[in-house]
DNA sequence: AGTCATGTTGACGA
DNA sequence: CTCGTCAACATGAC
């Protein structure tokens, strides 16, 4: 589910809900049920891996986590975190965190640190990776404050395009490499969701999950790296440690 | 069947 | 105070 374009995806599948009413809420959500129903979906957004449900004066940040699923127009055993009924039909969201934002929804996101988004600033991100030198790759990516959206399977696949160690610290990376790094960020989400939607995606993983690097026939690494300390599928003989 | 994982937060201790 | 570490949450694919 969760790395941004498969947000992206869930925000495509909900547009038919956009000027819809809530009927009804449930679900074992803490926030305040009642005050939805009545409420216009005045837009369906995504920052990131964050789903966001816009109504007149206050949104629901909806995250999915690592194992958050939903379900339109259909349900399943499992407990229900919160489900929307609308004249035209359902969304119901399980094991995901949601929380009530106030206010202006462009208050609280910066669309331009989104990989995804239109307003994506590929200028801004490099000077944030400037901003921390002593940075491992590995984390920069998975910071969604500089690379929105970007989750451990596109970290993985875009460090293994372009040839780049995840332990390589920021300050060693030459600039146009630092470029690729960007670039491809944006690059490898939009593929991502291509692939996703024409149930292509697992096939199309050149490192994640890989055991053989099919560039040089040696054995890839799975390895704990970086503060985050997640695992990297990496090749150490295509891959350079700057 | 057991293992592992596309994620994040907060508690705890050094 | 800050850093690193770890538990916690909860499900589905292989």
């Amino acid at each position: 589910m969760p790395e941004g374009p498969s947000i992206v995806i869930l925000k495509e599948e909900v547009q038919h809900f956009t000027n819809q009413k809530v009927i009804a809420a449930e679900g074992n959500s803490s926030i305040d049920k009642d005050r939805l129903v009545g409420q216009t979906v005045i837009a369906f957004k995504s920052w990131g891996k964050n789903f966001l449900i816009c109504f007149d004066g206050f949104s629901l940040r909806v995250h999915l986590m690592l194992f958050g699923t939903y379900l339109i127009n259909n349900r399943k055993e499992a407990q229900l975190r919160l489900g929307l009924q609308f004249n035209n039909g359902e969304l119901n969201l399980y094991t995901c965190q949601i929380d009530v934002v106030e206010g202006d929804i462009n208050n609280y996101y910066d669309w331009s640190a989104d990989v995804m988004n239109d307003n994506w600033n590929a200028e801004l991100a490099m000077k944030k990776l400037k901003e921390n030198p002593d940075v491992m790759v590995c984390d920069a990516l998975l910071d969604q404050e500089i690379f929105g959206g970007v989750g451990n399977i596109i970290k993985n696949e875009v460090l293994y395009r372009i040839f780049l160690h995840p332990e390589s610290k920021l300050e060693n990376i030459p600039k146009e490499k630092l470029e690729e790094v960007i670039s491809q960020a944006s690059a490898y989400a939009f593929d991502f969701l291509k692939w996703k939607k024409e149930n292509v995606l697992k096939q199309h993983w050149l490192a994640h999950t890989k055991k053989i690097c099919l560039r040089c026939d040696l054995p890839m690494h799975k390895e704990v790296t970086g503060k985050k300390r997640r695992n990297s599928y990496f090749c150490p003989n295509c891959q350079v440690l700057y």
